[in-house]
This record gives C-alpha cells, sequence and structure tokens, in this order.
DNA sequence: TTACTATATAACAATATCTTTATATAGTTA
DNA sequence: TAACTATATAAAGATATTGTTATATAGTAA
C-alpha cells in the first residue's frame, strides 16, 4: 500500500508528470529538462529525485551530466500500467505539447549527453 | 493537466484507496465503509466527497442512507485505467484483503442500503 | 593546484492535505 | 410537532509537500 501511494503521489504533481512526458519521448539530460520547463535547477532536481526514488527513472552519469529515463525494466506491472495511464491524461494538453515541441530544438550541452541508456 | 493530477491526488491516499476497493467489490452505503475502515464518520465522509468531486464516484440516495459506487460510465478512458491500475496495485495487500473479508459480513443497515445504482 | 560547470542536497517559508471536534442538514419515527 | 439517525460541512491543529535560496559535491579544464 505504501509503495502504491508513493507511486501515486509522485505521479499528481503537475511538473512530474512534464517531466514523465519529456521522458516517454526520449531520455533526457536535466539540462533539456531545465531548458523545457522552465523551471529552477533546484526544483527540477528535487521532482526528478523524487521520481527516482520511487523507481520510475533510471539514471546515467556521464561526467557531469545525468541522463534520465524511464525504468520501465525494474518497474512492476501496475506501477507501469500508472504511468502509461498517467501519460494517456495527458493527451492534447497544450503545455506537455509545448513540452515536446520545445524538447525537439532544445540544446544538448553534450551529443552524448541523452542517448538510450 | 489540472484534472489528470486532482485524480491522481484522490487516488494517493490510502483510505481513498481502501475505499475504492471496497466499491470495486460492490457499492456500498456510508454506514458499510464506516464499519469496515474503522474510520471515524466525517473522516469517510470527507475522503468520500474527494472522490466523489473528482469524477470517480457517483451517490445514490435512499432517505437517510447513501450508497456510492464507481461511475465508470461518467468517467474519462484515461481515469478508468488510473483506477483499475491503482486496484491491481493492491492486489494480495494484507489490509485490502481484510477490508473485504470485513465487507462481506457488514451489517447493511437496511437491506436496499447497497444494491446496484 | 585553481576555476568552472552540472547536478544534488539542506534549510526554510509558503501552501496544501489530513484528521479531529463541533455543528448542520435532512430524512425518519413517535 | 419533537426526538432520533445517517451523512455532510466547517473550523482548526498537525503534518506533508512545494518552491526558493544557499551550499555542497564531483567532474572538467586551465
Amino acid at each position: 500500500m505504501i509503495k502504491l501511494t508513493r507511486i501515486l503521489k509522485a505521479l499528481s504533481d503537475e511538473t512530474r508528470l512534464r517531466i514523465l512526458n519529456m521522458l516517454f519521448e526520449r531520455d533526457c539530460c536535466v539540462c533539456e529538462l531545465l531548458q523545457v520547463l522552465g523551471i529552477s535547477q533546484p526544483r527540477a532536481s528535487h521532482h526528478l529525485s523524487i521520481l527516482y526514488n520511487t523507481g520510475l527513472l533510471k539514471l546515467r552519469r556521464q561526467g557531469l551530466f545525468s541522463s534520465y529515463s524511464i525504468d520501465w525494466e525494474n518497474m512492476d506491472d501496475y506501477a507501469a500500467d500508472l504511468v502509461k495511464a498517467a501519460h494517456k491524461g495527458l493527451a492534447r494538453n497544450k503545455l506537455a505539447e509545448e513540452d515536446l515541441q520545445k524538447l525537439a530544438s532544445a540544446k544538448r550541452l553534450l551529443p552524448e549527453c541523452a542517448q538510450p541508456v
């Protein structure tokens, strides 16, 4: 129950849903998330840590850069269902769509910054 | 986005998940929920109002009694997915299982108190 | 080494959520 | 009508969450 509520709480925030929406598109480094979301770095870092600690994201560090992606492999079945349903709920959402457009032209600080994990 | 986060927040609470779990079994009147959950009446009422106002439940009043049930008909597709996934996440949960056992023997104050809506 | 950069963490204020206690509403029964 | 019952709502304290500012960590480059 605690795990389930933690996952639901992790999903219950606009910023974190926007992050997940972007990671549905492809994995991203923090620098890209910052550019697109237009929020402070500690704020992004905080929300990423919540998603990460809940087991929804995995992290690949390359030097100074951190690339996050959705950790489908280690996620419980129901958790994957929740993430997919939340993503479905973002369909045709203005903000979420704009984020993806910005992501397409976001500057990657290093070329290897957002390659598949 | 606001609707989506409201639904996720509504699901992000143990008491409300227990209520939904019971309503997955069958619709219940508040008196039954109180017996099973073992919480105060205003607390149950408060959580029911959150689920109701988020559009996840429907209500049928019969005199003094209120029967709640999951409002599948008026729920968005993604919302139904979220509710089902949350329910899936309760599988084999001790507390949720005990609730259903108690529900089976909960005393209905009126025979028509928990008939299908 | 020092300076710089990307990200994480800590501390704190602002806000939201949960629970309890008290009260209101509205249907029922006498 | 008055008394009673099931449920809802309001007020208020306790706790949790969010966002900001400041600082730490750790990799890179000079």
